[in-house]
DNA sequence: TTGTATGCGTTATCAA
DNA sequence: TTGATAACGCATACAA
C-alpha cells in the first residue's frame, strides 16, 4: 500500500486521531452548528491531513438516496436527445442532483430491460425524453412500464404523453404547431403540400393530425400522397423521393434531417428552394444552419421542457407529493423562418 | 402506505416469509448453485409476490462498488461528445456498468469541482472526453487535478494526452491526418492553403503542427495569414471571414461546423465550392452530410477509440493493475471524401 | 444445504 | 457541546 491510493479512511480514523467521536466528526462533515469552533477546527485539520472523503454508499444507506436521477433516453447520439440531456444534467446539477443515463434504443423489450437497470440503482426519480415512451400516447398496455416503474420512483416523461399515478409529462404544442405552418404555406399559393414523418409515436400522429387538419380547414383534399412515411436520414429521404415520383410545392418535415433530405433532392433534379419548392423542418437543430439556404424549423421549446420537467421534479422530491405538482405541462412551440420559407406575416 | 409505494421491502422480510435465513435469501438472489431447489422455489415465490428488490447502496457499501463509471465532457450538446458517450455508454452496458454523467463545461476551476463531483459519488473509475481535459498535452500544473483523481480511480481519457500514475489516454493521430490531407490538396494544385481552428488545446495543436509540417515539407511560406483562431459556429466563421479578408484555394478546418461557415462564405461571395476552394471538415459529423455539396472531412476513428477505452477500463477493474494494461493508444484516423475536394488519388 | 454472526461507514437519537 | 449506540440492508466467512 505504499502508492497512496485506494487507502481506505473512515470516519472511525479521523474520531481517533482527533480523538472525539464519530458523531462529532459526522458534525463536522455536515457542517452542523453543534461544534465547537475548536474542535472543528481539530477535526478539520486532521480531515485535511490524512485525506478522509466520507463513504457515498454508507451515506446513501443512511439517507436512502444517493441524489440520483436516472435518465434514459433512445439514444443520445441524437442531437435532440443529446440537448435534453444537456438541459437537465445542467439543471440537476444546480440542485445537487446528478444523471445516471441509459440509452435504451427503441425496442419495448430493452426499454424495459433498461429501465430496470436504472431502477435497480435506486435513482430518486426518473425521466424518460423522447415520445418513444410515450407509445400512442394513451393508458394502453404499452406504456405499463412505465406505471410499474412509478410505483416505486417518480417519472418524468419528456415529449409523450403518458397518464398513471406518480408520472408527470411534459410536451410542447405539436399539433397547433404543425397546423400552423401547414396553414401559412396554403395561404403563401402552395397548391401541394406533402408531410414526411418517420415514426408513428405520439408526438408524430400529433403533428401529423395537425397536418391533416390544417389541410381540411383549407378546404383542400387528404390525398394518400400527401403523407410520406421516411427514414430520419438525409440520403434516404433523397433517394425516396428519386424513387418515389411525388410532385409539390412545399413540403413539411417532422425532423431537420428529413428536411434537409428533401432539400437535397430538390437539388438534384432542379427544384430552387424556396422559389420552387418550400421547406420545414423541426427541432430548430444546428443542421437547420448547416444547409444552403438556412431551413426553417419549428422551435419545440425544448429547454423549456427541461426546465419545467427538473423543478416539477425538485417539487415532489421535496414532499409536495400529490396534487399540488402539475402532472401535464404543454409548451408552445415557434416556428424560425429561415431561408427555405418565404411565408411574409 | 395504501398506494403500494414505497414499501421497503428488504431481506429479512423475505427470510421470514419464507421461513429461512437471510443468508439463503441472498444465495437466491445472487444465483447461488448451493441453494436445493425447493427452498429456492419457495423463495422465489415470495420475492415475487411482494416485490422485493435488494437495496444497490446496501450491496454498494458491502461489496464497495455499485458498479458505476463517472463520464465528464465538456457538453454533451456537442455532436462528438454526445456520439462518445452514446458508444461509451453502449460499450459500459455491456459489461453491466452503468455512466453518471456530468458536463463540465470548460472553465478549470468547473472542471475540478465536477470531477470532485464524480469522486464524492464512489465512482469505479473515469473517462474524461475531450482534448480539453488535456491542457497543452504535458504533465504540468493544468492537469494535475487528473493525477489526484487517478489516485483514488483509474483515470481514462479520450482525445487527450495526459501523463500520470494510473491515468490511460486514448487518442487519434490528428497531426498525420492533417498533414496527409493538407499535402494531397497542395499535389492536387492548390496555391493558398489556410488552417482554422478553434482552440488551443492538445489536439488542436496537434493538427496545427500536421499543418505547419506539410507546408514545410512541400516548401511553402507558413505566413501569418494562413492560420485562423475562430470560434466553432457556422455563422460566426462566414462574419468572420467576411470581415477579415483572405484569399485562399483551400481550407482545412478542425470541426465541420467551422468548415461549413466558410462554405457560407465562399457561397456568399461567390465562390465555387471545390472549382474554387476545396474545403475539409472534421470529425465526420451528420453535418457533414447537410451541406451542398456534401463536406469531405477526417473520421477520427472515435468509435474505436471509446471501444479501445471501455476494453482497458475494464481489464484495469478486473485486477490487471498495472503494466499489463496499454497506457496510450493511438487510433488513426480516415480521410473521407465528399463533394468539396476534389483530390483524385 | 442452511443458519449465525459480523462488517461495511454513515446518520441520528438519546444521554450525559 | 459531546459521546455511545442503534439503525440502514446486504454479503460472506464460518459453523452446523
Amino acid at each position: 500500500m505504499e502508492d497512496g491510493r485506494n487507502t481506505p479512511v473512515n470516519i472511525y480514523d479521523i474520531a481517533e486521531l482527533a480523538k472525539v467521536s464519530i458523531a462529532t466528526v459526522s458534525r463536522v462533515v455536515n457542517g452542523s452548528d453543534k461544534v465547537s469552533p475548536a474542535t472543528r477546527r481539530k477535526v478539520e485539520k486532521i480531515i485535511e491531513e490524512v485525506g478522509y472523503t466520507p463513504n457515498a454508499f454508507a451515506k446513501g444507506l443512511g439517507l436512502n438516496t444517493m441524489h440520483t436521477i436516472g435518465i434514459m433516453v433512445p439514444s443520445v447520439a441524437d442531437a435532440f436527445m443529446a440537448e435534453a440531456v444537456y438541459n437537465i444534467e445542467q439543471e440537476l446539477g444546480q440542485y445537487g442532483y446528478d444523471c445516471l443515463l441509459n440509452c435504451s434504443g427503441f425496442r419495448p423489450e430493452d426499454k424495459k430491460k433498461k429501465l430496470e437497470v436504472l431502477l435497480s440503482k435506486h435513482v430518486d426519480a426518473l425521466i424518460l425524453i423522447g415520445s418513444t415512451y410515450a407509445g400512442h400516447g394513451n393508458d394502453g398496455a404499452e406504456t405499463d412500464y412505465i406505471r410499474g416503474a412509478a410505483k416505486r420512483v417518480p417519472v418524468f416523461v419528456i415529449n409523450g404523453n403518458v397518464k398513471g399515478d406518480n408520472v408527470f409529462v411534459t410536451v410542447c404544442d405539436d399539433m397547433s404547431a404543425v397546423a400552423d405552418v401547414t396553414e401559412r404555406l396554403v395561404r403563401s399559393g402552395r397548391k401541394k403540400v406533402i408531410f414526411l414523418t418517420d415514426s408513428r409515436s405520439y408526438s408524430a400522429n400529433k403533428k401529423r393530425r395537425g397536418f391533416e387538419e390544417a389541410l381540411a380547414r383549407a378546404g383542400l383534399p387528404l390525398s394518400e400522397d400527401r403523407i410520406h412515411y421516411v427514414k430520419n436520414d438525409i440520403r434516404a429521404v433523397r433517394d425516396y423521393l428519386e424513387k418515389n415520383p411525388v410532385t409539390f410545392d412545399a413540403a413539411v418535415a417532422t425532423e431537420d434531417a428529413i428536411a434537409i433530405g428533401v432539400m437535397k433532392y430538390a437539388h438534384s433534379v432542379g427544384l430552387r428552394v424556396p422559389e420552387d419548392v418550400s421547406v420545414t423542418g423541426y427541432n430548430n437543430s444546428r443542421m437547420a444552419l448547416a444547409c444552403e439556404p438556412e431551413l426553417s424549423s419549428i422551435n419545440n421549446g425544448l429547454a423549456k421542457m427541461c426546465t419545467s420537467t427538473v423543478q416539477r421534479l425538485m417539487a415532489v422530491l421535496d414532499g409536495e407529493d400529490g396534487q399540488t405538482v402539475e402532472r401535464k405541462v404543454v409548451i408552445p412551440c415557434a416556428f424560425v423562418e429561415r431561408g427555405t420559407t418565404a411565408l411574409g406575416k
